[in-house]
DNA sequence: ATGAATGTTTGAAACGTTTACATTGGCGGA
DNA sequence: TCCGCCAATGTAAACGTTTCAAACATTCAT
């Protein structure tokens, strides 16, 4: 049963080498055009393929990067990992994915994994960006890694993100603009992720600024697809919020939801923002009004900077990338809604 | 510039020899317990970690599946690769993914690069599973694989998917039974998809069934969301078309916007079916009629699958797993509408 | 002819593991 | 006392690459 072919079976074969083999396949223009062919000749006849962990293992470097992100199934985090691929793909490098389903618990296992593996570099969308032992891992152990969507407080950590507290804010502000008062933030748990806390911050700061009095706050689980049991005291209880700022989309687009579940109107009784730009917000009735952020453009962004990281040519910095509000139909202006009990 | 520590430092630390800490990394059990415990010391003093790449070349296997999916913007394939992942979390394998962008050509330089990793196995979703290269060259190879979504003629290549043509059989099976006789299916390029072309031929079959001329189909690009343009001719022009089978949930959502943008009410107007049961349909208004595959089981159960062919405890085999139209409401009865124009 | 300069090619030592096989030392039984 | 045995540990050879230093071959000026 013979194994994989080797390199020293392309040297043996082609009569050459293990040496020039090598070259040939790394930096074929320092090796003599009739050479190279000789060896891509025994190579193709060969079936070869070069084991690229005999490589990693003797290389400093790996040409692999780790990406974590809290899951696929929100179509925030699976488009930037496509920005993230699409541009790996176009440097030739290799990805290794995982996630951690939300649980800060399994972020330092998934990281300690991703290191087993000796990526060059790291690409993270963690729980809680600040005092986290992850971050202090890699601060400590010198990995390049760049934080995607988290917005940490120190300012040499790498980070790419949007302002989470200003989307927040100009959401409330569309709303309180159009004659809402009573508004309520629908918000992922703040101890699994640190963007649902900076924009319920922003989202805060918006009533205060327009002399509204304590906001409502409702804390969902991740993964929560359906709001209704939830919102249920904000909805039919007696505070009569009309205005929902949704911390993610998919909450936004599940919260419209139970408002149709309780026979209210979108935006005619509630109106109902986002935070994210998910694509599927723009299809559905009513459009779904978010802020969006450059969600893939980020992934390749964050990629690029990492490469600038593992090259030692930039330095860790925090890039805030502008985020706009999407013309949506589901916010509209204040009408006082009449109590409504399912 | 001390570099990262080996198993050798580790020995030298604990007094040892790398044999001893190696047996104590791999069968803590053959060592008796005071040393493992003196080797654990030494490893947590150092810091040490594994170089999973030297043990990668050193085994004959790698403990890595690679997966390769048309992209993770659709959230069919993301939530499938959820389902690898965590089973492939449970198992300690590691996963390396990459996507085709639906482009067939792409797909070959994947899973070469996937190979040259040595994977241990392949979860791939190609674009056409039948003649096709990259299928030929695993098979060749004996590299084990299994197919996820793909459902290809062959009986001997490992296949987990719903059965296409009987899903979209169904869905317009639904729409004739509410007295549609006009129908037509909204399709993913045939090129970048079979599942797309044999969820057609099962959209036809329930045609013929019913006794019913001439089809409508429309292809278009996958990555398309904005169908607008291209279903112009069939919702402005005098054909009158009442139901549109779409060979995805993501078409669907995009079609019924497209009617929207045309003035037709979903169903009033038109009705619109999907495939594939994402949850996102289950949110929207309408509620989106699906037939519905069980996504991240069936990536769980691809991974399952796929770690009995590399143990050789299960041959390649199709399963096809059962699939249920959800109860939505974007299928109506039929009502004959005013042509319509824009 | 000689030697330098140039252009190709090679030998061999890593890289960090795993593991078959060898060695050690302690102990019980003859 | 000696032998053999067993458990505990050690030695060293892979695994498939990359790459440095050295060897070899060729050309050309002297």
């Amino acid at each position: 049963m013979p194994s994989k072919p080797t390199m020293r079976d392309v040297a043996r074969k082609s009569g050459l080498s293990i040496a020039t083999v090598s070259r040939v396949i790394n930096s074929p223009d320092d090796v003599p055009a009739p050479t190279v062919e000789i060896v891509n000749a025994a190579m193709r006849h060969l079936n070869y393929r070069p084991n690229i962990n005999g490589r990693r293992l003797k290389m400093r470097h790996t040409r692999t990067v780790g990406v974590l992100v809290p899951t696929l199934a929100n179509p925030v985090f699976a488009t930037s990992v496509q920005g993230i691929e699409q541009e790996a793909h176009a440097e030739g490098l290799t990805v290794l994915l995982t996630s951690s389903n939300y649980d800060p618990d399994r972020e330092m296992g998934a990281v300690s994994a991703l290191l087993n593996n000796r990526v060059d570099g790291l690409i993270l969308t963690l729980a809680n960006a600040d005092s986290n032992p992850v971050v202090d891992l890699l601060l400590a152990e010198k990995i390049p890694f760049v934080l995607l969507f988290n917005q940490p407080y120190r300012a040499d950590i790498a980070a790419i993100s949007v302002d989470n507290a200003q989307s927040a804010y100009d959401i409330a502000d569309v709303m309180i603009k159009r004659g809402h008062r009573s508004l309520a933030m629908v918000a992922g748990r703040f101890e699994s992720s640190d963007r649902s806390r900076q924009r319920y911050d922003g989202f805060c700061r918006a009533l205060v600024d327009a002399g509204i009095e304590t906001p409502h706050l409702v804390q969902v689980g991740f993964g929560e697809t359906d709001l209704i049991e939830p919102l249920r005291d904000l909805l039919c209880g007696p505070a009569v919020v009309t205005g929902l700022v949704c911390s993610t989309d998919m909450l936004a687009i599940a919260a419209i939801n139970a408002c149709r579940a309780y026979g209210l109107s979108v935006p005619g009784d509630v109106s109902v923002g986002g935070i994210d730009g998910i694509s599927v917000g723009g299809l559905i009735t009513p459009k779904l009004c978010s802020a969006v952020q450059p969600t893939q453009e980020m992934g390749r962004q964050a990629l690029a900077f990492l490469r600038g990281l593992i090259t030692g040519q930039s330095n860790p910095e925090s890039l805030l990338l502008p985020h706009h509000l999407s013309d949506g139909e589901s916010i509209g202006p204040f009408r006082r809604r009449s109590s409504t009990r399912i």
